[in-house]
RNA sequence: GCUCCGGUGGUGUAGUCCGGCCAAUCAUUUCGGCCUUUCGAGCCGAAGACUCGGGUUCGAAUCCCGGCCGGAGCACCA
């Protein structure tokens, strides 16, 4: 009886909500995101940063933002001051930042203990020569040098032209992925680095440096992409010839983002040649291009939580992201009039002289009291708004449209109700700001608001009635822009 | 081609490890109703899935084998 309860009790763990827990040790854990400073961050790289810090803020441990610099030729200077500005959007706050290029002497020192241990050896073969012995599970000539022979190579490494000489690791030549055969740790490169200008000319391997970081800093769980499901194999044969202890690898699937297929060097490209007007073009899939067009940081953080961290695959669709984001805008965004290509118009009959039309600003939040819309028989209407029938110019006068003729119907609401008139949105003739809005595909929107929308700040989000969701990018002498987010 | 990894509604996800409580969860989506001075929101309701075929078993989304489909890796990139 009492073993019977034991059993139910350990199936019945309470998992927490969202992201499946941790293996290994909850205590003390630290965790890292470790990006390639190519560009500002996108949605893809959230699934690796998100999970990281929510792991981090559950387990009240410690997350490193490591910059991953040691590929000059894929460094991307600006991108050093965007990831943590984009990190910060996100809601994540690394504990410490530290960046692969302050560490080569360190890589160096390793470097020279696995030679001294033998297990790593100076490799002078040609590249396509070692990979046909390779490919053939034969060991080339240089494996069998002595510790001595490959100390002395690694002191004059340095001297020698780019392409002359690797480090390798020794791994098992038999085994049976090729791609884990004795791998480079450290190679020649005579490119300009950002940050480092041409003060090294030896730089280590991504499976290298990474390894000895991970160690150094005492990483407890270690989350990449499944892409990296080699380079974890490969980094084992590391940690197993300096007698390291092994991190929990995590491998996640890969994040597919429906239509925009923008990879960082793509955008840049774009970029460069005007097709997109910064990194923050409404089309790209950086973090900074949905928070300009009013996504907010934990629909995305919330979503990527939501997919966790499984080996499968997902595809994120911009519905399910709006779906979410409308739940968070809709409380706090305030309500207003925009008409798109704007014809005045003038209501023809009307004697009700001129009147003041008070709207909330949200249905829902009274107290956030009213805008006010002068109304005296005229007022501008969206072009698209304009057929015939019978029309409610909402909360002002019901009129009948008939070709160019605009005639006064009547006033009330229930007037409206009963002849099952359609409601439409106006903006005052006289009181009005000229309102651009860009769209998600950089197409423009132009027309007339409201004149209370003048009252906005940059940043703000508000709802255009039966229009969507649009975030004030930019104020300008006579002209509001703004970015629109979704219906 | 070789090595490896996946496959639950349109999309995302729970359940798979330890088979029964799963005629399968939740979200988004779509549709309908109610309400409403937004074709919005809200409320109510509905639609929609275990990749296929064998096997094991009293019982399979869950275990085994095979097929199919998808993805990744096979760099002196990260």
């Amino acid at each position: 009886m009492e073993k019977y309860g034991v059993e139910v009790q350990e199936k019945k763990q309470v998992k927490e909500e969202g992201l499946q827990e941790l293996p290994g040790t909850h205590e003390n854990i630290v965790l890292r995101f470790a990006p390639n400073p190519s560009g500002p961050l996108h949605i893809g790289h959230s699934r690796a940063a998100v999970p990281n810090a929510e792991y981090v803020k559950r387990h009240n441990g410690k997350l490193i933002l490591r910059i991953e610099d040691t590929d000059p030729k894929r460094v991307y200077e600006d991108a050093y001051e965007m990831i943590p500005e984009d990190l910060k959007w996100l809601g994540i706050n690394p504990d410490e930042i530290v960046y692969q290029s302050d560490r080569f002497d360190i890589y160096y020192d390793h470097a020279r203990q696995l030679i001294e241990k033998g297990a790593a050896y100076m490799c002078t073969c040609d590249g396509a020569a070692f990979k046909e012995l390779k490919d053939n599970c034969k060991a080339c000539p240089c494996r069998d040098n002595s510790v001595e022979k490959n100390l002395e190579l690694w002191d004059k490494f340095d001297t020698m032209d780019a392409g002359e000489a690797v480090l390798r690791v020794k791994t098992d030549i038999n085994h049976k992925n090729p791609a884990i055969r004795d791998w480079v740790a450290m190679r020649l490169v005579d490119e300009t680095h950002p940050r480092l200008g041409n003060k090294y000319r030896i730089y280590p391997m991504m499976n290298f440096s990474v390894s000895v970081d991970d160690h150094l800093m005492g990483m407890t769980h270690v989350l990449r992409g499944k892409d990296h499901l080699a380079n974890s194999e490969k980094q084992k044969y590391l940690y197993d010839h300096m007698g390291w202890d092994l991190p929990e690898f995590i491998h996640y699937g890969r994040l597919k983002m429906e239509d925009i297929a923008l990879s960082t060097s793509k955008a840049l490209e774009g970029i460069e040649n005007g097709t997109y007007s910064g990194w923050d073009d409404p089309r790209l899939g950086t973090l900074r291009a949905v928070a300009r067009r009013g996504i907010d940081p934990r629909t995305i953080y919330n979503l990527i939580t939501e997919i966790g961290v499984k080996m499968a695959d997902s595809a994120i669709s911009w519905k399910k992201i709006y779906g979410l984001n409308r739940n968070l805008l809709e409380p706090i965004a305030n309500r207003y009039f925009f008409v798109e290509d704007p014809q005045l118009i003038e209501v023809k009959n009307y004697e009700g002289g001129k009147v003041i039309v008070e709207r909330p600003l949200h249905a829902d939040h009274m107290d956030r009291g009213n805008r006010l819309l002068p109304f005296d028989g005229s007022a501008y209407l969206a072009k698209s708004d304009i057929a015939d029938g019978v029309f409610r110019l909402m909360d002002a006068v019901n009129v009948d449209i008939k070709g160019d003729e605009i005639t006064y119907n009547s006033t009330s609401f229930e007037d409206a109700r009963d002849l099952k008139a359609r409601i439409i949105q106006w903006v005052p003739a006289e009181d009005n700001v000229n309102v651009t809005i860009v769209m998600d595909d950089a197409s423009l929107k132009t027309g007339l608001g409201e004149a209370a929308l003048s009252d906005l700040n940059v940043g703000d989000i508000v709802q255009f009635e039966r229009v969507g969701f649009a975030r004030l990018d930019e104020i300008k002498d006579n002209e509001l822009v703004f970015y629109y987010a979704h219906k």
